[in-house]
DNA sequence: GATGAATGAGGATTCATTCAT
DNA sequence: GATGAATGAATCCTCATTCAT
């Protein structure tokens, strides 16, 4: 097998159809032989790689959810001041979104529903987690406002959910100086300058 | 038939059902028979009311759409200053979600869902814009930032996404230092102060 | 009420109704709800003229067959010479189906129907067996061939089937003329001449 | 798989299982399930071949018209005499209703149902052709009546419908006596002689 | 390993029948 | 008597899952 579009293993093949499908069907829109179609394999073998439908949305979400808090964690340390750490954040979201819309979609169609397993929701409390982490820190040097830190995360999180819905990135530049915008209206919101 | 809890219309008592489930399950994860018997009636009932299982999302989607816009709107009028007309519109928002939660969710669960009709994604745009056209007024004036209305938008209602499908109101006064702690970072995020 | 259209019985338009709807959909075709639009009563209305749909349809049978049986004696007396007896026989035939198209159709799509009772199938049975007496009346006189009287029947009542569905009676005098040509074949193939 | 009765295509397993059951039932009153439970299949294969119930009665009616069709033409040629054709015509026509009775009751409950659709109305009209072609051949030559064709068609055609009712072919000797007697009868009702 | 035909449980929808008005 | 809203059993059809090839 040459090491081309070919070797995108055939699991991979099934998640990366499967993600792009329920980010616009919704789990229970969606259907096995559709993913298999887009996925270019047959039905069947959605089984060799995944127990059922709920396994492998629960495979998928755990992807995901972890590549996410991965990238968000890009570039930060706990050296950095405050504000350097947002803005490090800051913008891992924001290019995780951009380049990532689908996945960002997934994420908020799914963050509740009933089909997750213990592991998903794992994955999803870690990335969650993680933003309020940076927040308490923030809040305990006193530059970040002092509330639920979860509550401050909403802040930060939220806009992203409106926009990933609404907004193309068709435009780079656009998009980086949409990026500078929001960063500093979210750093007001959640700083106490 | 006593004036109480029991004359509640038949078709209102499957649109609270529908609403209370989609809002959990999702549309496709939700069944007739389910809703029939949330809503206490015959699956065949149902039918009586609503051409298709579509039909009834969208007539759901439209009323609740149409009831939010109109709570948006109590007590706004053309001559407050604009950060008095934000105070009504983002206590109105926060209002409504705290004791809607399962309407909000809907709305967030759906608004790019492909079974909306026209009229649904109508009703929509119609909140948005409702939104938007508020920050629009006060860009201005030069009282908000000037961006994008629907983005500067996604500023005030994205935090609202996290926050409805992870804070209950059990608390009413925790919930209104909450919305006062909320409006206050939601206004510097969006003001030119 | 005057002595006009409204005065037809509520069960006769429920019967004229579902002889309508029964010989162009079928029984199992046609709804409960059809046939009291048609007939201008509610649905709940039929049931107090019929125990049940299939009581319907078998009291439509045997009012529709008798009704016929009852059409093809008229003018025949035993003392009538055979083809005198054909003639009328046949001629009578001729018009009910000419002016009952889908009385006839009902028939011929119904007679072998598992839902008919015993008092339709006699019914049936009757009608059939009054032309096949006819039939061994004039065999025995050498009049008529002689094979199996129902058999010899087939051959006058058969023709008529694809005649009723394939020509409608517009022209009442091309009609006649078809009628006649037709009469003399089928005299042609049953006599001894 | 031995090459027997196994080897039968689930489709064909699946048409006959419908024509048996169609013709005894009519379409509206025959089951999905019980032409699968007739078919020895499951209810979902029949959807792997047919699009829907209608598409399945479509392509047997087209079926069975087509092969009907072939049947009626099997050893004629246009030297042959008026007499002759008619003959084999006849006689194949006989044969096909003897061998065939179920699909010769499917045709004529459902040659004028609204749910057939343009091919098989085509089918229907192209087998209805050639007989009424074969009468219109023999009226040019001065050995038919003169009547519209298709009319003359009904009288070689019509008396098949009762007999394939109401005579099962049980006594194979009979069956010919028969076959005779009727071929001279609709022969003296269309021939000029 | 990969496939897709086959399955039947389950879903949306219809409809004969009932019954309160 | 007449109605038609309400019902739920039954229908058509879909789809997650299996398994023979």
């Amino acid at each position: 097998m040459p090491e081309t579009i070919k070797n995108i293993s055939k699991k991979d093949a099934i998640l990366k159809a499967a993600l792009q499908l329920f980010s616009h069907r919704s789990f229970d829109g969606t259907t096995i032989p559709e993913i298999a179609r887009v996925a270019n394999v047959g039905a069947g073998t959605i089984y060799r790689y995944f127990i059922s439908k709920e396994d492998l949305v629960n495979e998928l979400f755990v992807r995901v959810l972890d590549d996410f808090t991965e990238h968000l964690q890009v570039g930060l340390h706990g050296q950095m001041d405050t504000r350097t750490r947002f803005h490090h954040l800051f913008n891992n979201a924001w290019n995780y979104v951009m380049n990532n819309v689908e996945a960002f979609l997934f994420i908020n169609l799914n963050d509740e529903a009933t089909y997750l397993n213990d592991r998903s929701r794992k994955s999803f409390s870690r990335m969650w987690d993680y933003i309020a982490e940076m927040v308490e820190q923030g809040a305990d040097k006193g530059e970040l406002i002092k509330l639920d830190p979860k509550f401050v995360a909403s802040l930060v999180y939220g806009p992203l959910i409106p926009i990933s819905k609404r907004f193309n990135n068709d435009n780079r530049q656009a998009s980086q100086a949409l990026a500078k915008a929001l960063e500093e209206a979210t750093w007001r919101a959640i700083s106490t300058d």
